[in-house]
DNA sequence: TTCACGCTGTGTAATATTTCACAATTAAAG
DNA sequence: CTTTAATTGTGAAATATTACACAGCGTGAA
């Protein structure tokens, strides 16, 4: 029935997780059931683009019920999430560094920002928001001991390749990198890169252009 | 020359935007020519598309010698930028929003944020980072004086859909929101959503499907 | 000049992603 | 039980995006 190991795109998984936040919205109201069509404004989407990504999760929606919410999520959560928590690194405790560090803690029940990393002195050695700071020459040994698998890189721009490729080297397998540059790399690591600056001169190219 | 008015794709655009900040550097280091696969490298594209996304710039490269990084720039500003300044607006002054306003604040040639919009009455009417803060109620008025063409949402997750419904109706035409919420309009406003829960929970994924 | 090389510009092919459209299924009403 | 209305799952078409491949041109060397 579920054909094992299609492989899935990036972007059914990122819709993938928007559908699994809202679905959790829905249980905390009350609503124990969704159609295809709901899901599918959260993403400016058609309903049958969200049933084929719920496909893709061995879907169980019921003709003229729609999904059920619980099992939809518990199935999402099959896919996305690994068994164990994931610990997290941030690399770089600057003004942004803090502040995803304020957003991502918290209830987030599979994966938590567990160390930070900053080689300026006045900040290794620190408790942060409840997070130790360490410098950055510990870095494979805590990833080691903590079983870091992802790191969220914020650091200014000149620094980000050379600690990109320190993170590799020390076993990250993926980076959420947010300095405003693409980092490239032969190995076979995950490079996620959240470019707020493109993303400012897209919206304001758009502003003109959507009259 | 320049065939008129075919539209360009999100995809060119941000890659633009990518080139552009590259070629800056290299301006910065002297170097005064670019082949295509250099550029190409930065988007972890082929040659290929660099040379088609450079053409709908209306491209002037040369056989053997590459593109003139100083021309790049210019007919690249040409397309993105507007020629006056654009005005931004930041709503929402907290952690995350402070920490964007350090990051846009400084060096921009086309764009500055220029008013701070945040309900708290500790926050509403002081200066921050240099900038004024007002209460949401002064929205309208504020982005008619000022022109503000461009709004950059950081508020939380609960308030965004109804804030962005205010810019939208206070005349902004696009809108970079930070809050983890996929926002629907029927307005032509264009909306670039930079969902960092998203992106972490992709990156978390892809940790452990890359081998 | 002539040749060889390397790069650009672009038609065409290939791939990826989304949408359409409809048979099958379920629920509910009569 | 039969009918009606609504929704799912999915093949096939449509669209968007990327990659291939090569003609043509400029450059530099002989």
């Amino acid at each position: 029935m579920n054909k094992l190991k299609q492989k899935i795109s990036e972007k059914t998984i990122e819709r993938l997780s928007i559908y699994r936040r809202y679905l959790k919205d829905l249980q905390k109201n009350g609503k124990d059931r969704v159609y295809s069509h709901e899901l599918a404004q959260l993403v400016s989407g058609t309903a049958a683009q969200v049933r084929r990504d719920l496909m893709q999760v061995g879907s169980n929606g019921c003709s003229s019920k729609g999904y059920e919410v619980s099992m939809l999520i518990d199935e999402i959560a099959k896919l996305l999430d690994c068994s164990e928590k994931q610990n997290i690194a941030l690399i770089g405790v600057g003004n942004l560094g803090r502040a995803l560090l304020g957003y991502f803690s918290g209830s987030r029940e599979n994966y938590d920002i567990v160390a930070l990393f900053d080689n300026a002195p006045d900040k290794c050695g620190r408790v942060i928001c409840g997070k130790r700071c360490y410098s950055m020459n510990q870095l494979t040994e805590i990833v080691k001991e903590q079983k870091i698998s992802t790191a969220i890189l914020a650091v200014p721009a000149e620094a980000a390749e050379e600690t990109a490729q320190n993170l590799i080297d020390a076993g990250i397998k993926a980076i959420l990198n947010f300095a405003p540059r693409h980092i490239t790399t032969r190995s076979r690591v995950f490079i996620e890169t959240l470019d707020m600056t493109k993303a400012l001169e897209k919206a304001i190219y758009f502003s003109r252009k959507n009259t």
